[in-house]
DNA sequence: GTATAATATATAAATAATTATATATTCACG
DNA sequence: CGTGAATATATAATTATTTATATATTATAC
């Protein structure tokens, strides 16, 4: 859930909803992402729970930030998460499968423009993490603010989703070989 | 959403709530699941807005069955749906990436564990690909009542289900190597 | 013979997430 | 000089999903 997300992040320090929202998209959003809305309103219940504090921090030019910081109920929340194992697999959704799963009507043409249009975003997600992903991490590892452990896991993630970005555009060339000789 | 899935379903050919559930469980629910209280909420749903009709099969010994079929409204939300290219990715969810990116704190042993555990799960279900799931399409196949295309497809989702599982399983061995040197 | 799984449907309540808006300023680009 | 992106917060309404519960019978396993 996305309380947990939040409270990792503001386990490294404070930050505002705004803030939130740009550092998931700049690093867990291809494995944990949230709408800029679910993130206020999350914050918001999250401090009614006690597991986070905010302050507002005034400014002259623009609208005042609503600082949040992690405090002890959500740093024990978080502990207690990062603790557990799951002992269950993740139910995954995947939409294009789906659509798959059911595409023995389509068209020919029509199916393999969509397998080649998913092809390409499968290979540009690839590269992003390549280019722009890996050159994030290791400008926080310059920075020499976060621990080895830290960029450990971050860069293990990051392996993840090349992978599975290389074996998703493995597996579509694949299919779009299957299809077009077979359909 | 669902709601797709469902459709697609009924377009083999009618089902009540109760199989619709067993159906997916046993084909899509690796890439798409549901609770059976919102399959029987979503089918109700869909009655109202006129893409399926329901008949009672009365039972003697068991409650009776309300059986739902595809009419013309649905079948043309699904061939639209199956026309029409996903011209953006899914955003995925995957807890346990979410939980290894902030884990950097968590104890070695602990967290081997959890690592441990997890290869596991993702180990068996990928032999639960090879074997139930394989069978399941097989029986589909000798069966004869659905065409080439339809195992074509079928198979290929299933074929992607055991790279991903192998590629996870992969992924978590050398995650484990590298925190057992590097933790 | 007793417990549990399987067959079968359904609702209520709660939580999670998305979509759509509203407001207001600054900075960069052309 | 105007347009749009970036900075910044927030709410309302809706949709999607999960959890919990209720009911009742039959078949199977131990």
């Amino acid at each position: 859930m996305l309380k947990h997300a939040l409270l990792g992040f503001l386990s490294y320090g404070p930050m505002t909803g705004y803030e939130l929202k740009q550092t998931m998209d700049g690093s867990t959003s291809y494995f944990w992402h949230a709408k800029q809305s679910q993130i206020y309103t999350t914050l918001k219940r999250m401090e009614q729970d006690g597991l986070v504090a905010s302050e507002i921090e005034p400014q002259e030019k623009r609208p005042d930030r609503r600082v949040y910081s992690i405090n002890p109920a959500g740093q024990a929340m978080l502990r207690e998460w990062l603790d557990a194992p799951l002992l269950e697999l993740d139910q995954r959704k995947e939409l294009f499968l789906l659509k798959m799963f059911f595409s023995a009507s389509v068209n020919k043409e029509t199916l393999l423009t969509q397998l080649r249009l998913q092809r390409d975003l499968h290979q540009k997600r690839g590269e992003h993490y390549r280019n722009d992903v890996a050159n994030n991490i290791s400008v926080h590892d310059r920075e020499g603010m976060h621990n080895a452990k830290d960029l450990l896991m971050w860069g293990t993630t990051l392996t993840f989703g090349q992978r599975y970005e290389a074996m998703y555009v493995d597996w579509l060339d694949d299919l779009i070989e299957l299809v077009e000789t077979n359909f």
